[in-house]
DNA sequence: TTCTAATTGCAACTGCCTTGCATTTGCACT
DNA sequence: AGTGCAAATGCAAGGCAGTTGCAATTAGAA
């Protein structure tokens, strides 16, 4: 049964990690890995509350930084307002589309950089080790009601 | 005299945006103007007591609000604690550099993206805007420093 | 089962940022 | 130059994301 396999799987992520196993720890981990999009603590904390006992604030921070520390997780913030954002660490290098439109974050698997990221290596005196790529526009649903563009640029 | 230039500059630019024109608002674009790095609000709030008469942090914050809803200024938030920064819009699509070990931040001319923009857009149903990149790695002064590197991803 | 360090809940606290309100100031119009 | 008024500012209080100290609980090694 998948349940079971679930389970043991973040029992031994976990283990691999060298931290307790807990029913806290393994219901973020599962929260996080079935979204599809980044969650606040705020976002993670009610849908804690569906699915195991209540849990703290305080306990779902320091989860999160825990997850972080270990790369489990990864840490952003949003855009609007700055709000730290956490997602299953996948380990696939993926970038996000925004939508400025109805604020919806869309995943994609292309990274235009790649090759790119070599050429700038040699050319500028700074060891690149990754990088992060937003694409902002509209999406799908909200392209057709854009308003006439502003003179706001390199968003 | 290049004093008078810059002041009857930012007198204008304010004029433009049909906002008042105040010491604080001339000073606030000045800093920033000059600063090659995104400044957070602390960071101006010390800056300004050199310059001015003293000003409150609230009325820093408003102005920063303001000149960001005008794209005077452009925000974003710090990578490592998400605390918010401040740089001038000079319209010029540039990016930044992170170093990783000293958190220094710097700008590159260069756009990797250009048609790669194209191609996405046709590939994918999103209307694009605009996108944000951040290069992370280190820099001359830390590369020979660095830790060997751990199994952390798509930073 | 026993023992211990890690984890948790609770409550207080910090720091960034916002807001309400009274006062001051820029500036358009005489 | 003087008047009037909305916009800008300072001050103090407040809001909210995130942190921390501490005592109680619990995972898991032995
Ligand atoms: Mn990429
Ligand atoms: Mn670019
Ligand atoms: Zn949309
Ligand atoms: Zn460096």
């Amino acid at each position: 049964m998948i349940f079971l396999e679930q389970h043991s799987k973040y029992r031994e992520l976990l283990k691999r990690e060298g931290i307790k196993n807990t029913k806290h720890r393994t219901a973020i981990l599962e929260i996080l890995e079935e979204s599809d999009s980044p969650k606040t603590a705020e976002q993670l904390f009610i849908s804690l509350k569906d699915k195991t006992a209540s849990i703290d604030m305080s306990t779902v921070y320091r989860t999160l930084d825990t997850f972080t520390s270990k790369n489990l997780v990864v840490k952003s913030n949003r855009v609007d307002d700055g709000k730290a954002l956490y997602e299953f660490n996948h380990h696939e290098h993926k970038h996000h589309l925004l939508c400025v439109g109805c604020h919806k974050l869309i995943s994609i698997e292309d990274c235009p950089i790649g090759e790119l990221q070599q050429i700038l290596k040699r050319k500028i005196d700074f060891d690149i080790t990754g990088h992060k790529l937003e694409i902002y526009g509209y999406c799908r649903d909200c392209k057709n009601f854009k308003e006439p563009s502003t003179d706001s640029e390199d968003v």
